[in-house]
DNA sequence: TTGGCGTCAGAACACAAGTTCGGAGGATGC
DNA sequence: GCATCCTCCGAACTTGTGTTCTGACGCCAA
């Protein structure tokens, strides 16, 4: 692992717009392309530019190809550009989540963020990420540091898993969800758990798992 | 959404080299790469093929951009360079595995195949899918029609969920692997459902579920 | 047959783009 | 001052790469 020092501010404009570029593009930048966005004289200095970013570990480049620069991240792994959810906070049978401003659009590098397969976003637009504290849900192989995919949204049917929000306890739960006349059973997955009855009234959906992404197994 | 006929082997033949070519190296390839990889004569022909490639909605051409070529999904979206996993088959608690082939490298374009972040196979190296049937794994949050991602190994840590082979009965079932001196508990995510006791000489670990890929929710 | 159509071959063109070279400031240390 | 290193400049060189032109071959219907 390469520390990442900080960078000339030549040198980090270069690396910012690459990765900009890759984002908007979907393939990398030429050498003129950088020279161009970044209001460089000449090529060479592009080139040598590339050389120390090489050297120093922030890139790959394919010899004599176009596009041939590839960014690599912290573990010199190319990096992908496979969409990624903000992780917004954890969340526990009955602990609080903290903040969970659903459409806030909060700054971006302020959370950590987690990969997942470009179909999700596509399918469900907007989602967030919510990593799991304790094995209180190791029934439904949702593990200590797991992390639930999120789709915010009011509406749930009977046996999806929700974010559930107290109303009079002011906490956030994470428990399948079942309507059962004018109250609402939140089931926990784990056996020796009991569920929890409340009011519909008390009852808030905050939204519903997509999927679970296991960070290690 | 276009309907996407048979294609002269030739068009194929340049479609699938693009794929394999944009999974292999993260950005398009030239069309003298096209060209050389088909053995083809001229770059004419592979221009003129990519051409009409477009004009049937198959991919986009950037005009006069060295790696221009942008594949497109069947809904005529850029597709991702997502990795993706073969599907092999299908699994049920006591059902049979089709095929099963860990490292067989079957011809590429005879298997579904799945999305997956790219953080899984750079962890975990080759892996393969299979879809579930029916509800009996439905308290492990995986339901009919999801997909458990599996990564091959002999090897299993009680608690785990594997793809346990029943050398006897030449079944294949998902199950968490309890070892319990020389019997295996395989425990099914059903509650309706009672474990499976086996001598650990009759169970083969074929794989560990690494993730659930839940299709749509 | 004839003509159109889809496909391919070979070659060339024109520009895109990676690479290299000599030189020049500017900072830093001796 | 002098050497050394980092950084930049301008220009050129060489190759990569998209594109085009002309011609040909086979197929099929009029």
């Amino acid at each position: 692992m390469t520390m990442r020092k900080r960078l000339p501010p030549r040198r980090q404009q270069i690396l910012d717009f690459i990765q900009t570029f890759i984002a908007e593009n979907g393939i990398p930048p030429t050498v003129r392309d950088v020279q161009r966005a970044c209001e460089i004289s000449s090529t060479s200095v592009v080139d040598y530019n590339l050389k120390v970013l090489k050297r120093d570990g922030y890139l790959n480049r394919r010899p004599d190809t176009a596009r041939g620069i590839e960014l690599l991240d912290e573990t010199g792994q190319p990096v992908s550009n496979a969409p990624r959810v903000q992780i917004i906070g954890a969340i526990a049978a009955g602990q609080p989540i903290p903040v969970f401003s659903t459409e806030g659009a909060a700054s971006s590098e302020e959370f950590d963020t987690i990969e997942v397969p470009p179909e999700l976003p596509r399918r469900h637009g907007k989602l967030f990420g919510l990593t799991v504290n304790g094995t209180s849900m190791i029934d439904a192989l949702i593990d200590d540091g797991d992390v639930v995919i999120v789709k915010p949204g009011m509406e749930a049917v009977n046996g999806e898993m929700v974010v559930a929000w107290l109303r009079d306890e002011e906490e956030a739960t994470l428990k399948k969800f079942y309507l059962e006349g004018d109250q609402v059973r939140l089931q926990p997955a784990n056996s020796q758990m009991n569920p929890i009855y409340s009011s519909a009234d008390n009852v808030e959906v905050r939204g519903k798992v997509v999927t679970v992404i296991r960070k290690f197994a």
